[in-house]
DNA sequence: GAGTGAGTCAACAGGGTGTTGATAGACGAC
DNA sequence: GTCGTCTATCAACACCCTGTTGACTCACTC
């Protein structure tokens, strides 16, 4: 510190000290570079300070803890998942396996590409009341959705009755949770990532309508 | 100690300590209990050592960590689930909902009647690779047995062709393991415990036969 | 009655978390 | 120009947990 020119001190907007922003996004960055080559558990908050350029006691200043930052992870991820799914086209009626399989395939892709984060927060979700309420929300906005279409399919003929709606639409949604993960982590029995969306399709087809293809509106 | 009565020492077949044996089962009796209360990451090696009549390092006498002694444990219920499993009636191609209730009834409730277990080790998956290997050994055999299900059912021409056979049975175990997770632990969207189990067999049986009354052989 | 082997634990070493209190620098007020 | 104040920083501390070491007890031999 002693050998730094003062000529320095002026350049950019602040000052040569990284601003705190800068430092927040350098632990969040240097958080899911970690996740994905350890779990969160094998990651210190002394590795994300470090890996930030701040001492440990300073990490404390930007995050109450290593679980806040996951959770900040999640978050950006979840919104991510929101934006994915609200751009798939709104035609159920007219052609109900391309809804169902936007659907499905939004949160695959969005999910696939922060991986790491995805499966910490899996993890994290057993102990992390935070993570798990996150988690539990997102769950219950996409079963909401999913109810929603079962019953209007039902109404218009397409879909028949059987299950209620909402048990139905729980656990296919825990399905694709739980083989999205499994396909994920390569943990235990799993399908090949290029079959999952379609794989887990067929099923979704088969179990709302007992048919995989379902009339289109008239 | 100096205050014991010599006399003592003579009673029992192996004088007034009690074996190796009995401090095994009592650390896991306590791991058992004490996982009814609260999560394995919360609970200590002290814990269950003195839940025991241990001390610390005499813990490490028995089990190498915590997560063995889990291990131990998970290792019951598994064979308490394959024996399970093993008295549901082999009656498929006779009666296929019943054979299909009773394989999933069975899993159901060999990890109720473990819910603390179940629950931990579906945690410690994530960071212990021995629980990770071991569950995944338990689902890989119960998916061969599906496999071969769903295979004998189209063969007879009750189940329409389809999916391949090991992704339909990976997806729907993995369903059953996610949907009874989340029952269990009250985690997320879940289905009422008296339903699941036929919630989960009209999905199983949309899934293979794209119906919920198959034919039995003729 | 010396040896053996299972069982036991006080004390230690090491690593992690979260807190405290002192400090350094930027910046507006006066 | 200096004086508070606010942000940002970190050495040092207190504490908890894990796993190991080495000495000890005690029943049971031969």
């Amino acid at each position: 510190m002693s050998t730094r020119s003062p000529a320095r001190s002026v350049r950019g907007r602040r000052g040569d000290r990284p601003s705190g922003d800068d430092r927040e996004g350098a632990i969040l960055a240097t958080a899911e570079r970690l996740l994905g080559e350890r779990s969160l558990s094998e990651i210190s908050t002394d590795d994300l300070a470090r890996g930030a350029g701040i001492s440990r006691p300073t990490f404390y200043f930007y995050f109450p803890s290593k679980d806040a930052v996951l959770l900040a992870l999640l978050d950006r991820v979840v919104t991510e998942a929101d934006e994915a799914l609200d751009r798939v086209p709104d035609d159920l009626a007219s052609d109900p396996p391309t809804y169902w399989r936007g659907c499905i395939a939004a949160f695959h892709e969005t999910f696939r590409a922060h991986r790491p984060v995805t499966l910490a927060c899996a993890q994290a979700r057993a102990t992390n009341a935070e993570v798990r309420a996150l988690w539990a929300r997102v769950m219950e906005s996409w079963t909401l959705l999913v109810v929603e279409a079962i019953e209007c399919e039902r109404a218009r003929g397409a879909a028949p009755p059987g299950l209620p709606a909402r048990d139905l639409a729980v656990v296919l949604n825990s399905m694709n949770e739980r083989v999205l993960h499994a396909t994920f982590a390569q943990d235990g029995p799993s399908v090949a990532e290029r079959d999952v969306v379609d794989v887990l399709l067929t099923v979704w087809l088969n179990a709302i309508y007992q048919t995989t293809t379902p009339p289109a509106e008239a």
